[in-house]
RNA sequence: GGAGGUUUAGCUCAGUUGGGAGAGCAUCUGCCUUACAAGCAGAGGGUCGGGGGUUCAAGUCCCUCAACCUCCACCA
């Protein structure tokens, strides 16, 4: 039997172990399937750079839950895969590129894609590291890409079968230009933030007449592509100038003055400029009157020739020089400083430019309809825990629009789209046109989270009828935060429901962001990113584990507060020790299987009893994702019942007749712990599990520990004896006694019969209280109520009668004030008739109580005022 | 404009069908008791953001106000 070191080292329990795990290949799914099927497929982290502690965390909730249905006997498939992430994986290659002088274009697209993978292979090995370090149990045989050859064959059938079922078009439509990544982004991916700007009047003349009107704008610079003013039909100040035609101040070309309900009278002067190539509103209404819609700025946001003498300068740049020419023509009224919503692209943060551009979108309505309707159904729809996310999901369904998927990057599924050379005619399909050489293929590649959002089954095989599929798909939960639930989460949701006809996921699990210590979100510009390795260094991925997964509640943000984690580290010590203790007392030869455990002592049997009601506990919350709760309880139950109480009490039976019962209880108990803990400290349960059971190869596939059934028993002896443990040190402390003083003292029950205390009591109290507990005793007695029964004290022991009285006296004042609440309910006819029978109950049993507790000290406080 | 979250001990947070306010850390006191001093044994500390209501009973349900935070939408 291996003694465990003195004290827990975190760096030499987890060393070597994860590549252990992964030669016995406890991880792999599908070695036995008469087990029932669970499925958790990791969400895929982006191949841009090293997993941060949002990672760390999202990993671990997999992990444990996978953990804990593996203990739990299922046949566990926890699926890993990266993704490719287009933009975001793109700007780094660019940038590495950059770095050593070469610009994308040098090198040509295949080019650029070959050092693209080869910077994913590098991050995949990266990411796989840590996924290690973290000892997150995937099955790496089924390891998957977004951007692999199955996948590409699952986009290209999801966008062609779309395609041909008229839920995916092109079309000229305002997309969000992002004018440094180059590339068309979907809405959700444009990010608004209120941000310093200004209001700028100018002053717009009539041509047909002397008249002139003010028009507000927050972009000049767009004026160049204005093609007219437009005013609310409805509005006095300006209906004498309908079907005039106005002055642009930008470039003094005439521009019709229409009317249009969609301008607001109330806001700004009434006057609204319209460029309908750069505002998707100007476009509408360009559309309903058919007018012209001219673009005015390049791809990269510098202006074209449209704005003539400025082409070639930056917008905002444009917009200041404009903006002082026109003030030099008399035409600038004022400028205002406002705040105001400005989009930003969320991988570059540049100023998005809405831009009217040929793009491919997928029809969502119809879609999102779809999922919303089986949302409705019990036992199709998903579950969000915390439920309120489900809220978030469907209003987000309820309001969506197009999305726009395609963007114009190289590293990404290629569009499965060509155009004839000459007929401009489109052919969209799996395999490409017969006569290809006459067709060209779209450039652009899709939206990351085109293929994310297959994730789910592509991951399982899709299209293919495969055996994965069959057997673990849908898949049975899905674990990820709040801010990817459109991105994500939904389009998921949409793309299964249309697809495989089912949901991806039964249930969703949602958690929060992690922050730092202060509260403020981790960033990079910040620099207050804590990384999990770190962590791991300093104090072990079992503490970070713990402390991640028990430390908030589902949806809830997480600070990452170090003491806590420092915390944990010293519960696992703590664990460490208590198994230290064990081992030291185990036998050699000892048959745990067959002992009987009708011989087991009071004292085993209380632990034991403790202990099926921790297994409740645990297995009830674990199903329900309260990870918080199991922790708490498991803390409880490990560091109090387990740690400072059985193994005190148990010392002394290891010298009795008992030893027996007590070596089977640490055993049984131990190996219980551990496989309760594993899921969340998976590193040190095995290295102790081994120790504990030297011929198990690893603790996790073991077997989740069961409920052991003990028959009747004497809980209230092993209750009273710790009262009276816990008693006599109250008394020692409230009496300026050391420790180690002796107080002599008996125990009477109820009706006043002194209780002969067991031999093994008797050297328990001696040990652990280092009291003298007697059958008998001569001289006065300080008496307090304990569980069941009287302690009575020797009270020439004890310093002085004005400590025993003013103890006395509070204790009387708590139970007389408990004695008239209880009273009082118990005197509510309300109560009685309208509370429950076991709550009614209850309340009785506590006032019987009370009363005798409340006797007890009120005779021994008359006592001692006569004395 | 719409939706949601938070407000409980000095700090960070639990508190799940309403039924006597909890943990960790910090603080105070005393202990090397042979698994653990990163430990052990004790202790102090909260009118559960304010105000109303429902109920026999409210930290918990309803209304309202306040502060902070997040998401969605957005008007030139």
């Amino acid at each position: 039997m291996k003694i465990l070191d003195t004290k827990y080292d975190h760096k030499k329990v987890e060393k070597g172990q994860y590549q252990r795990w992964l030669d016995i290949g406890c991880f792999k799914a599908g070695e036995d399937t008469s087990k029932e099927p669970y499925c958790i497929v990791i969400p895929p982290p982006n191949v841009t750079g090293k997993l941060h502690l949002g990672h760390a965390w999202d990993n671990t909730l997999q992990d444990i839950i996978t953990r804990y249905k593996r203990l739990k006997g299922y046949d566990v498939l926890y699926l890993p895969g990266m993704d490719h992430a287009g933009i975001a994986t793109q700007a780094k290659v660019e940038e590495k590129l950059r770095e050593q002088g070469i610009s994308k274009y040098d090198i040509g697209r295949e080019e650029f894609l070959k050092v693209s993978w080869q910077w994913k292979e590098e991050y995949a090995g990266h990411i796989r590291e840590q996924w290690e370090a973290m000892g997150v149990g995937l099955d790496y045989s089924r390891e998957r890409f977004t951007l692999d050859a199955g996948l590409n064959k699952a986009v290209n059938k999801v966008f062609v079968d779309l395609y041909n079922d008229g839920l995916i078009y092109r079309d000229y439509r305002i997309i969000n230009w992002d004018p440094v990544a180059k590339t068309a982004l979907s809405n959700i991916e444009v990010i608004h933030q209120d941000d310093p700007g200004k209001m700028y009047y100018f002053n717009y003349k009539v041509k047909e007449t002397d008249d002139s009107f003010t028009v507000a704008t927050t972009r000049p610079e767009t004026m160049f592509g204005d093609v007219c003013v437009v005013v609310n039909p409805k509005d006095e100040r300006y209906k004498h100038l309908i079907g005039l035609h106005a002055i642009n101040p930008a470039n003094h070309e005439e521009i019709k003055i229409i009317a249009d309900d969609y301008v607001d009278m109330e806001f700004g002067t009434g006057a609204m400029k319209c460029t309908p190539a750069h505002d998707p509103n100007d476009f509408e209404i360009a559309e309903r009157h058919n007018l012209e819609k001219p673009i005015c700025m390049n791809l990269d946001a510098t202006m074209n020739k449209l704005a003539k003498e400025y082409e070639g300068l930056d917008r905002f740049e444009c917009r200041e020089r404009l903006t002082k020419r026109i003030k030099e023509e008399g035409n600038l009224i004022k400028i205002e400083d406002i705040v105001h919503p400005v989009g930003h692209s969320e991988r570059t943060n540049a100023v998005i430019e809405p831009y009217l551009s040929m793009q491919w979108f997928v029809k969502m309505k119809p879609l999102a309809d779809e999922v919303l309707k089986y949302q409705e159904d019990p036992n199709e729809k998903i579950n969000f825990y915390p439920a309120r996310f489900e809220r978030t999901f469907n209003q987000w369904l309820e309001n969506i629009e197009d999305w726009c998927i395609s963007r114009q990057l190289w590293w990404g599924h290629r569009i499965p789209a060509y155009y004839h050379k000459e007929t401009n005619e489109v052919y969209v399909g799996l395999t490409p046109p017969k006569d290809i050489e006459n067709y060209v293929q779209d450039e652009d590649v899709l939206d990351t989270w085109f293929s994310s959002a297959l994730w789910p089954f592509s991951t399982l095989g899709w299209p293919e009828n495969t055996d994965d599929l069959n057997r673990y798909y849908p898949t049975s939960c899905m674990v990820t935060g709040y801010d990817i639930i459109f991105f994500w989460v939904a389009r998921m949701a949409v793309q299964g429901r249309y697809f495989t006809k089912t949901y991806p996921f039964k249930d969703c699990l949602i958690h929060g962001l992690t922050r730092d210590y202060q509260g403020r979100k981790m960033s990079k510009s910040l620099g207050n990113g804590i990384d999990p390795m770190d962590v791991k260094e300093q104090y072990g991925a079992d503490s970070l584990r713990f402390f991640l997964s028990t430390n908030s509640t589902p949806g809830q943000d997480l600070r990452y507060i170090e003491e806590k984690v420092e915390s944990t580290w010293n519960f696992i010590n703590k664990l460490w020790n208590a198994s230290r203790f064990v081992m030291l007392n185990l036998l050699e030869e000892f048959d745990y299987d067959n002992y009987d455990i009708a011989n087991l002592s009071n004292i085993d049997k209380w632990i034991i009893s403790k202990l099926n009601k921790t297994i409740e506990i645990v297995t009830e919350n674990m199903d329900k994702y309260e990870f918080t709760i199991v922790g708490s309880e498991l803390y409880n139950f490990v560091w109090n019942d387990f740690c400072s109480w059985y193994i005190e009490l148990c010392k002394t039976e290891l010298n009795s007749d008992y030893k027996d019962g007590a070596i089977y209880t640490l055993h049984t108990v131990l190996n219980a712990i551990l496989k309760l803990l594993h899921p969340f400290m998976p590193f040190v349960t095995e290295k102790i599990y081994l120790g504990l059971n030297p011929s198990e190869e690893t603790i996790v596939t073991s077997k989740y520990p069961k409920i052991i059934e003990i028959k009747e028993f004497d809980l209230n002896e092993i209750e009273q004896l710790i009262d009276v443990i816990k008693s006599l040190r109250e008394i020692k402390v409230e009496n300026d006694l050391k420790p180690s003083a002796n107080i002599d003292f008996i125990v009477k029950d109820n009706d006043d019969n002194i209780i002969n205390p067991s031999l093994v009591n008797k050297e328990i109290v001696s040990k652990m209280a280092r009291s003298k507990w007697a059958s008998s005793i001569d001289g006065e007695l300080s008496i307090r109520p304990i569980i069941n029964g009287k302690l009575c004290v020797l009270s020439s022991q004890l310093i002085d009668k004005e400590t025993e009285i003013l103890k006395l006296s509070k204790e009387k004042e708590r139970l007389e004030s408990e004695i008239n609440r209880s009273n009082k309910m118990l005197g509510n006819e309300n109560f009685i008739s309208k509370a429950p029978k076991a709550k009614v109950d209850e309340e009785k049993s506590k006032l019987v109580n009370y009363k005798r507790e409340y006797d007890i000290v009120l005779n021994r406080l008359n006592e001692l005022k006569k004395l």
